[in-house]
DNA sequence: CGTGGATTTGATGAACATCAATTAGAGTGG
DNA sequence: CCACTCTAATTGATGTTCATCAAATCCACG
């Protein structure tokens, strides 16, 4: 007897051949493959709701997506933004345990459980995945139970600086001397509210307070540059 | 050729035949074989360190287990408080993303990344409790951004009561006219204020605050009565 | 140019943190 | 068994931060 019931198709075994741990490869592999679905969305669309039969995998394919909880009294959580290359859709239960919504237009593959389900490698790279998505869960319920909303919009900005504000972020490269970065901010007040546990009124004021003291610069609405990047930083808390 | 390269042992090839869905009775199985190193830690014991390299993979086989994470001023956040069949120590990075604590006396195994990396079904088996995760750090994290001190006090209590106090709970049995419970907590003021990301103080008003209306009662420091569990259901804000 | 929603700003209030003191309980040694 | 000690927990007084309520301003879009 084989073990040819785990997989579906020729993926893990074109896998094999590459190496085995090249989870990377066989995940491309797969959702490139021509029986994968694919959804476009405008931004404010919803993809599901929470309570919805729980029947879809999606891969955030391009664009970006929050995720929503709510209280029955309206009082609402984001309590995941994503960006391309995340999944979401896993349960557990039979249903979505929230609301899926696009910010800006999005791009979505929608994935088999069963195909995943029989492949070890696809098994292995949602799992990594996984784990990294728990770290920032992690790293979120710090934000939301101990900082200080200074420090919580400190953080979110710092979030869309690419490979910066991370534990193990080491500051600019040393060779240079202007550290400055500009961010796109697709969220409106009450959705970065919602993310950071505070009220609209609560963001704008953080975000005068920073454009006052000079840390950032709004340039067209939505748009920010960050002047000194590590100044900005120092206000997460986390340095 | 054949998928034998991924699994190292027999374990898949049980599983095969008692029916591919059963991962729970593969995971059992595995875990309970002799060469799964058993641990035994007393109260309040480090089990790892937020930034130590991450080369274990545990299971908590009894007792109950905090993780936790700490900003630089020594702000703490406690991100998970894990109970009996919970897994810990996955991680993305190289690292550990959080401290591991005992809370009481505890009895561990340790895993081998190896031998989950190459079955399928203990893949699967870890997916399943991954997403199981997820959802209670969504409901986390709903609590710690939008819930008033007494709200989260309430739904921690909750926690410890056996089937209820989760979106899908539809009350007591019908046929039941006491509806009481008793809960052991093995948190200290701090644990839990750090948990619910409050001070020792405002958690301690809060039971007492419970207390004066009768919606528990204190028997023997850290036993805790609820003479009608949907009373003090409905203070979580869920209902 | 005008309209309507989003954002900002201001004034006030409530909830929770902080600081300080007291009480309760568990463990210890006489 | 009972005082003693030490820490955890409770309670009280006050302060700070952020929410709430209200109004003004900005901006996108027709």
């Amino acid at each position: 007897m084989t073990y040819v019931e785990h997989s579906s198709d020729a993926l893990d075994l074109a896998a094999a051949g590459a190496g085995l741990t090249d989870v990377e490869a066989v995940w491309a592999d797969y959702v490139n493959s021509p029986k994968i679905r694919k959804l476009s969305l405008s931004p404010h669309e919803a993809i599901f709701y929470e309570g919805d039969p729980a029947d879809h995998i999606y891969e955030l394919a391009g664009g970006s997506v929050m995720l929503y909880k709510l209280l029955p009294d309206g009082r609402r959580q984001v309590v995941e933004i994503l960006k391309e290359g995340d999944l979401f859709g896993f349960q557990r239960g039979r249903n979505y345990d929230c609301t899926a919504e696009t910010l800006s237009g999005v791009e979505l593959r929608a994935l088999n459980r069963r195909d995943i389900d029989v492949s070890l490698s696809l098994q292995r790279y949602i799992g990594e995945r996984m784990f990294a998505k728990m770290e920032s869960l992690h790293e979120h319920a710090m934000l939301l139970g101990r900082k200080s909303a200074m420090e919580r919009v400190a953080s979110y900005l710092m979030r869309f600086v690419p490979g910066r504000g991370t534990a193990d972020c080491t500051g600019p490269a040393e060779d240079i001397e202007v550290d400055d970065g500009m961010i796109e901010l697709s969220m409106t007040r009450q959705e970065i509210a919602d993310f950071l546990g505070l009220t609209i009124e609560t963001v704008s004021r953080a975000i005068s307070e920073l454009k006052r003291r000079g840390l950032i610069r709004i340039e067209k609405q939505d748009r920010i540059l960050i002047p000194r990047i590590c100044n900005l930083c120092r206000l997460t808390g986390m340095h």
